[in-house]
DNA sequence: TCGATTTAGATTCCATGGCATATAGTGTAC
DNA sequence: GTACACTATATGCCATGGAATCTAAATCGA
């Protein structure tokens, strides 16, 4: 328990700390179930739930969202692409860029794996921890990706 | 906002979101600054604390904490070694492994490095949100973390 | 005590991301 | 309409992490 706190103020590297290596098991256990049923890894997952979400971003959208680089963002598409499972569209109004949208394949498959990442997250978070106190939290972090996206801190450079 | 729930159950799959995304953030703006500041990652800063709070741990310890795999936790410990902030020793009970301990340059960074850290934080979370909310989510954390761990969850294999 | 199994960690190969650069397309000033 | 600055993305190089393999050392069992 890293981030124990004595009174009110919080032991910030603690509790990233804690954060951190919350985030990289369930991470590491969302990739072997997705790579095992889907044979996608858990940010492919990630792109094609935002693309179910919004069809017809950039690549530059999709760079902003997860603040990684364009020309990260670019090759992971190109993955996806050569798998059948998203399409780069011209985009009439510029055509340095696409418009990416998941094709019916890719569709079901963001599907399936969603609920195969409810499920998963369900025993793994849902099982364990109370549910107001986890709600509490989410709720703070939905608070603090506001702020941090509104800020735009961490956002790599290419 | 991806996590917004509605009456009692959570969102999980866009708390993992959110999640995900302030980890990346705070990850990167962390990256820069330590970077700029102290010439190291933060990867690097989470290796040297952890050794400052437990010297004498092996590789497989720090892979342990950090639910790596020992070839990357190895080659870590090799970079750092070779920049002269730790050292391994020989470990008297066991020939197959080193005790890694900080050298004094090495404690001096870890040190230096943990107060850029908490300012840090503390100007990207502790200036933006409530303080007893943050305090919440801490302890959500610090127990999810307990019981991933318990479970040995999100393990890499090698 | 000797051979088989297990363990620790170092090394190798491959995939992925960051960053720098290249390329193509857009908009604007004149 | 042409030159120039800017933007979107694709590509190349390098560093890092995962997984498999390899070696040395420890442990177990007869």
């Amino acid at each position: 328990m890293e981030s124990k706190s004595s009174g009110g103020s919080v032991d910030l590297p603690g509790f990233f700390a804690d954060l951190v290596r919350c985030e990289t098991r369930l991470y590491n256990a969302l990739n072997d179930r997705l790579r095992e049923r889907h044979g996608i890894v858990t940010s492919q997952f990630e792109f094609l739930r935002h693309l179910r979400a919004h069809p017809g971003s950039r690549v530059a959208d999709l760079a902003a969202e997860f603040a990684i680089g364009v020309g990260a963002t670019s090759k992971g598409v190109d993955r996806l692409e050569k798998r059948g499972w998203v399409v780069r569209q011209p985009n009439p109004a510029d055509r340095r860029s696409s418009l990416l949208d998941l094709t019916d394949e890719g569709a079901r498959l963001a599907d399936a794996a969603a609920r195969t990442v409810t499920r998963e997250l369900a025993a793994l978070i849902g099982g364990t921890l109370d549910g107001p106190a986890v709600a509490a939290a989410a709720r703070v972090f939905a608070e603090l990706r506001a702020v941090l996206e509104r800020d735009q801190v961490g956002m790599p450079t290419g």
